[in-house]
DNA sequence: GGAATACCCGAGTAAATAGGTTGGCATTTA
DNA sequence: TAAATGCCAACCTATTTACTCGGGTATTCC
């Protein structure tokens, strides 16, 4: 019931990304090296958070990365659905994806899963990148 | 983000035991076949489950397994912990266990991860398996 | 134009985890 | 005592994770 890596590593830039909003593109190198994160792993997440529409890349000398929507528009659920794919604790109650078990019409414990899923999702989807500048910005002082 | 099959077969299980609560122990054979589980697997998992407190064992011939205690005071969330370990989305916030994080302080993701997990636990410390035999045998009309 | 700075992309790999299997012993009932 | 059952520890294999590696290609600065 863990989250891997990824999705630490990605929400974690792509926060560092929101929290220079409007200051020019940031580089990779410069990104992995404020977090910790090994730069071609990092490029990896990068990649996929840009085919996902969520990140601009700025290519050259000078390029880097920066958010391709306003961090307002952005929830944290956006992020890990692009990390770690489809939310849901079990196959059977993935998002979108109705894989039919042969139970699922009387699998109880599927109720269950459908219950944890909303919960996972109704918290992610009411987070912004935004909200989370706003807590960062807070704590400074 | 999943929960493995260790959660999916655990709670299968102690719901048909928990269905069939007062008619005598239930063989691991029997629960195995019932639930197409892997009877050496789901050996496993009854054996944590038992020492968790959760189920009993009655041994030799016509003995089997049975809850411990009433279907009503044991919840989803028990059986997870026990066979999944502690909750929560990220080791930097599991249940109890205080890893500090060196950036614990500072870090705004944790507070993402925290809100996650108190939702996920909210959710599986409120059902318990009496409520889920309940809506099994409202299914059987 | 050329060097330096970046992003782009597909493979490969070591360690951990998941999901089992195998085999033997202990206990109870018929 | 034989059959039925639970108890226990070790072993095994495929998949996933978290990377690394080795090349590209685009852009900017001098």
């Amino acid at each position: 019931m863990k989250l891997s890596t990824r999705a630490e590593y990605g929400l974690r830039a792509m926060l560092e990304l929101a929290l220079n909003q409007g200051k020019g593109p940031i580089s990779l190198k410069t990104i992995a090296e404020n977090q910790s994160i090994s730069e071609p792993y990092l490029e990896q997440l990068l990649a996929g958070l840009r085919r996902a529409g969520l990140v601009e890349s700025i290519r050259g000398a000078q390029g880097g990365y920066r958010l391709a929507k306003d961090a307002s528009n952005i929830k944290v659920g956006d992020i890990l659905r692009t990390l770690e794919g489809p939310i849901g604790p079990m196959d059977c109650v993935i998002e979108d994806d109705i894989k039919v078990c042969h139970r699922a019409d009387t699998c109880v414990a599927r109720g269950v899963w459908e219950k944890v899923r909303d919960s996972i999702t109704s918290v992610v989807d009411s987070i912004s990148l935004a909200q989370m500048c706003a807590e960062a910005k807070q704590r400074e002082e």
